[in-house]
DNA sequence: ATATTATTTGAGACTGAGTCTCAAATATAC
DNA sequence: GTATATTTGAGACTCAGTCTCAAATAATAT
């Protein structure tokens, strides 16, 4: 799908900015990228988008569902695309910085079993395990 | 115990900044506070203790486990004493603010599992769900 | 197509939690 | 006590992210 018609998908209205930013992230390698990896990334390939405008994109997409916003504890955000991508949780390995997606489905039945148990209505949750990946260990 | 001695058994040297620090976090109503909640209560007793000062006890403290230092999504840290209190999850309500502590041993157990699955060696993690508590669902 | 109206953009100032610097003060070791 | 190592405070600084507001662009009406 064309991003024009991919922004229109989520009710989002085209804009070139907005086009370059979606081609953007939806062209990385990483899948987990930074506001500011955009940035440079935008920079490098000479497609004009300004700061401001950048970092109001980000926040618009991950409200529309475009993409997720994640806080992986580095003091600023990481984003993933959302699409085709159905809620998981994050392994951060604090050496290499690798991170790796995993989904438990006993871990989130239980998770909602703990809120039902405390009357709590949960609108989402975010379990992030820090530590050395496999390679890092060694 | 006296605040001295409690510093000194965290291997922690014990000053007259520190002292405050730890007398006024103990004495805390609210399990959970943030850097400026502290910095206002020492303001507020009179208690001289530096800005640059605050926060690094702060962070000391967390450092030596005396505290525990939590991300809530609030874009900035919360605290909480860590002194005979294990390990433990939180629920979050958005509308309120109230924290709501857990610990399912069945999650944990799951999460481990689920890290010796991939390699991954865990140094620990973090499970925060948000949402709306019992009172804010009326 | 043109005019009208609503939304978006960009430059750069601003915010605010947290950090850094470095000389002065204080704690610990001798 | 003196010498040495650590801590403190004032305030400058950092940096991801936000805000302002006039100009530009997009959507809608005619
Ligand atoms: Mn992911
Ligand atoms: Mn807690
Ligand atoms: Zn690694
Ligand atoms: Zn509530």
């Amino acid at each position: 799908m064309s991003v024009v018609r991919l922004l229109k998908s989520y009710n989002i209205r085209s804009t070139r900015q907005r086009a370059e930013v979606l081609a953007g992230v939806i062209s990385f390698k990483q899948r987990h990228f930074s506001s500011e990896d955009v940035l440079s990334f935008l920079t490098q390939k000479k497609r004009k988008v300004s700061r401001a405008t950048t970092f109001r994109t980000l926040r618009l997409f991950s409200k529309k569902g475009l993409l997720r916003s994640l806080d992986l504890g580095k003091g600023w955000a990481i984003y993933e695309v959302a699409v085709d991508s159905p809620h998981h949780d994050h392994l951060y390995c604090i050496k290499c910085g690798k991170i790796i997606e995993f989904e438990e489905h006993q871990i989130e039945r239980l998770q909602d079993k703990a809120c039902r148990k405390r009357n709590f209505r949960s609108l989402g949750h975010t379990l992030r395990i820090v530590g050395f990946c496999r390679e890092c260990q060694k």
